[in-house]
DNA sequence: CTGAAAGCGCTAACAC
DNA sequence: GTGTTAGCGCTTTCAG
């Protein structure tokens, strides 16, 4: 391997000279640069950035600690951040954390031990073991643990819900069931209350034996459904939290023999790609995912820096999309 | 920040003593150890890995390159990936490079400059612009280029192709079409060989007309079926090169008022997880996703660290899931 | 505009 | 078993 000895050597300058050449080369002469340019091409010299990095005291990485990379929705997150911290010059450690917390302090650790700069966390927990390590540059994005203090980037989850059900409302469903996520999570709370806010506010009663509990994913849906759809008065209408949850529930109510929407309306959450190709086509909240990741790694970037962050909190806007899993409630029932 | 330097002071041995503590424990007398674990515990010192790895000449971190990070088949594989780095003592550093050749360089060259160790490719693309870099730790997994001598793991993609095509044979279909996908792709080369090979094998006509051209996608699968469903003489089964496409091309085809697999079987190739749940069931070939990322992890350690890999090319095992999306041909057509 | 030299924090010979 | 010491390849004062 070439190091910056020998290309000083073969063009003749001081080893400072040609790494002014490469980071301030305005600061050089073009006659040395033109020189110094010479040797790295025959050389074929590449800087070694992990010893720059060392000497600098910075990673230039950050790490991501995401519960499951498989999921339909982080992947585009990580997406988002991927090109956001790329254009900076930053690459992206990935950590699966299996929404283990051991795992997360064991990649949050890399702060403390120089091999990155900070961390975007897509799980609502802190992923430190003590206080004191919350002054390490951190983003909380997606499910963010509440009035922690730390910088978050999320949607108005209790709106997007209330939206939701509002629309379900106006089809002139009554009795509307839901799906919820894990019950510790504050997007499942936040969904929760905008649910039950739009029922109360439109006078209708809030039954609580009408929400079932998943874990956002197509089985849970599926099992919550198979609850549900037992109800001895059954719901017209399903608000999933999630789209996997409502393909497992619409799954399981088409096996019952019955239709979506003739005999209940169901309703998702995210908009992935697949729920424009459903049958039916899924009614859902759209999320700007990768967005998610590129305002986080924006306000990680300006944390490391640095820079003040405009606002500790960032909402990013969701979308009601009204596809054919929604439709008026059928009056022969 | 603490330095090896403090503790060893604060323990009142020399800076080897304490590395050594840290990294051949077995070699320094119990007395002392207790001291510097003592001091490493009063100072909260965590030892700098940047300078570490800069010392010791390797950076223990990986860069994966993958065409798209949210493709429902990839996220798993780099799970896989993931899992295995990590036990390895090993960071993953990730690389969505959109395929554009561009960015697998500008990823790639992390290796030459000290910033990672190897590199795993999920896209059938040499990563190098020069000849030379093929001296470079490269493990090619999932879409592998052919006959470049580099290590890969991948499936047996003709074979599967060819079960699948048999199974459709046996339900009765004759006119099975199918959708591929970029025809410069080696996986797609080999999935259409493995179903032209067992159409010749079963003494039906190999027509060209009855396959069209996809990306994987959703959306390009609902454009190629499409374009085959206006055939003159209608194919009575479809089989799409990845359960997206299947996905796409079952919405186009309810959309025209036809059945599946009652008009037309389909089946797809992935197994993924929205696959036995979407409708019809999808019958499909389920791939081992995240094997291909511990085995090309493996592979690729091996590599690292100069251990002979026992073969260059590693064939993982797929499975036929016969779902209910295929079935027998229609006599009534 | 350029060079000399110090040193980032750590590991690994090499002595003792 | 333990300490001394020489760097790893680079950036960055500080002089000139």
């Amino acid at each position: 391997m070439t190091t910056i000895q020998e290309v000083s050597k073969l063009a003749g300058v001081s080893v400072a000279t040609v790494s002014r050449t490469l980071s301030m080369p305005d600061k050089v002469s073009p006659k040395t640069r033109e020189k110094v340019h010479a040797a790295i091409a025959k050389t074929n010299y590449r800087p070694n950035v992990l010893a720059r990095n060392f000497r600098t005291r910075k990673a230039l990485a950050i790490v991501v600690l995401v519960p499951d990379i498989a999921n339909s929705f982080f992947s585009r997150v990580i997406r988002g951040i991927e090109q956001a911290a790329q254009k900076k010059g930053y690459s992206v450690l990935l950590g699966d954390t299996q929404g283990l917390a051991e795992r997360e302090y064991t990649y949050a650790n890399m702060v403390k031990t120089s091999q990155a700069d900070g961390i975007i966390q897509l799980h609502a927990h802190i992923p430190f073991e003590n206080e004191a390590d919350l002054s390490l540059p951190l983003v909380n994005a997606c499910d963010c643990v509440r009035d922690a203090g730390i910088p978050t980037v999320q949607l108005d989850n209790a709106a997007a819900a209330k939206s939701m059900t509002e629309h379900l409302i106006s089809l002139g469903h009554t009795r509307i069931a839901a799906i919820q996520g894990p019950s510790d999570s504050p997007i499942t709370q936040d969904r929760l209350r905008g649910y039950q806010e739009a029922l109360r506010e439109n006078n209708l009663e809030v039954d609580t034996s009408l929400v079932g509990t998943g874990d956002f994913s197509l089985a849970s849906g599926e099992a919550a459904a198979r609850g549900l759809m037992t109800h001895p008065s059954r719901p017209t209408a399903l608000f999933c939290f999630s789209d996997e949850m409502a393909f497992g529930a619409i799954h399981h109510i088409k096996s019952l023999g019955l239709s979506v929407p003739g005999d209940i309306s169901v309703a998702g959450f995210d908009d992935i790609s697949f729920a424009a190709y459903c049958d039916p086509p899924l009614t859902t909240i759209s999320q700007p995912a990768e967005e998610f990741g590129t305002m986080a790694m924006s306000m990680l970037y300006d944390i490391i820096n640095h820079a003040p962050p405009e606002s500790l909190n960032h909402y990013l806007p969701h979308k009601l999309i009204c596809r054919q899993s929604s439709g008026p409630v059928n009056p022969a029932r």
